[in-house]
DNA sequence: CCTCTTGCTGTACGATCGTTCAACAAGGGC
DNA sequence: GCCCTTGTTGAACGATCGTACAGCAAGAGG
């Protein structure tokens, strides 16, 4: 008992390593309690840290806010890219790798979910979240619209495609890849939510088979505009 | 200068004057100010009444909340159910006239998106929200799915349909109600999302001509497998 | 082992939150 | 014109919010 028990009562962390912590710490309680859990004490009481912490390695809570969103932002984008890297090299293989991940954890998860949704919510009235939006998602198109230009015939890409008007009956029409990767987006983002809102209504395989379905159908117009059968 | 100015300081109202009042103050102060908006004092000014009135006409504010998410909801569905009901009997105008209701104001708006994630953002924990979304989404998927059923051929129903594993190169497969159903929702609820975000990406019109090619291409499939040519 | 840097703690502060409740007064009925 | 019902007010309460800041102590450098 000569030795006072020299137990700290913390331990110092290098700031990026700190950062990184509350940022997790954030996450987490936006999926335990939703928009309640964006307070100061029930981070910091998450991360194990005290309130006044997180005023030290953040200007303010906005800011760490915005880093969250960054992260989760990144780290969805990452885990595409490492999907899509893994199926190799036919487009094909690759755009399967990638709706898989898509409509498969820890992507299509209902906590998640209410993560993204109460960034969202805030979108309208945080310029920083604005900026991080931004910033991020442009990557996310991006990705899509690489996947689909790998799939589809290198046509001449149709510049400042202006559509024609009432289109009803004219399925040849030429395919405009911008309008495609809209049209996917959409599809992904709408059953990516549907499911987690309502998990019951449909299997994750059946989301996958509604892409793949409307991506053929797109392969299908690309090649008959296009005159060849590039497109297995 | 005799009557002493009987100007009254406040004006009673019915209770369901006052209440829908006070639900259509919530929307307003989502729209306003986000999340932050939703608080008794925020409401209660832009209502222009006093603190507390709110726990006169309702028992607590979740739900007043809750009341405002109905409201919604139902103001929606009536919206397309009256934009269909404009368009007459052909099945083809009714879910053009759906299409166009939907994305055009009041539905196509920035604004009424925000408000629409603060409530799913409340969703996960809030059992008041979980029920008004289970009993109201039901009449929106309900309308959907009856748009989609006149539209296809009256082919015997695929009930019980399991999908085939594998559907990749079957493009004759029988056309499945209810996942065109969940397909064309996610369309409609993705386009919108992505219209609110960033409106500058795609203009309305667009939008409707990516579901009426969707839809086109379901009529097509499902003709195919009737054999018959039933659908224009 | 002492020193110095700095990551970290925890109290304090003012603002704002949702809810309660006693008192007020608007306005219809007689 | 008075009464009585009840819609409405607004002060007060305790809890919790984000932020500031003075001081503690962990742990590397000498």
């Amino acid at each position: 008992m000569a030795r006072p028990a020299p137990k700290p009562r913390f331990a110092r962390q290098p700031p990026p390593v700190r950062r990184q912590a509350l940022i997790e710490a954030t996450i987490e309680c936006l999926k335990r309690y939703g928009h309640d859990g964006l307070s100061i004490r029930t981070i910091s009481a998450q991360a194990g840290v005290s309130v006044g912490l997180i005023n030290h390695h953040f200007p303010n809570k906005n800011e760490l806010v915005a880093a969250a969103y960054r992260h989760i932002n990144a780290l969805l984008i990452a885990g595409m890219q490492a999907a899509i890297a893994r199926a190799g090299k036919s487009p094909r293989a690759r755009m399967r790798a990638f709706l898989e991940a898509w409509f498969s954890a820890p992507s299509l998860d209902a906590d998640a979910l209410a993560v993204w949704v109460v960034f969202w919510g805030l979108y309208r009235h945080s310029r920083l979240i604005q900026r991080v939006h931004r910033e991020t998602y442009q990557d996310y198109v991006n990705l899509l619209r690489g996947l689909l230009a790998e799939l589809l015939p290198p046509a001449r890409a149709p510049r400042n495609a202006r559509v024609r008007g009432g289109v009803r009956g004219t399925p040849s029409a030429p395919v405009d890849l911008r309008l495609a990767a809209i049209g996917l987006t959409a599809l992904l983002d709408g059953l990516w939510l549907e499911w987690c809102l309502e998990p019951g209504r449909f299997r994750p395989a059946e989301a996958v088979e509604l892409c793949e379905g409307w991506i053929a159908q797109l392969v299908r117009r690309a090649s008959a505009a296009a005159g060849t059968n590039a497109a297995v």
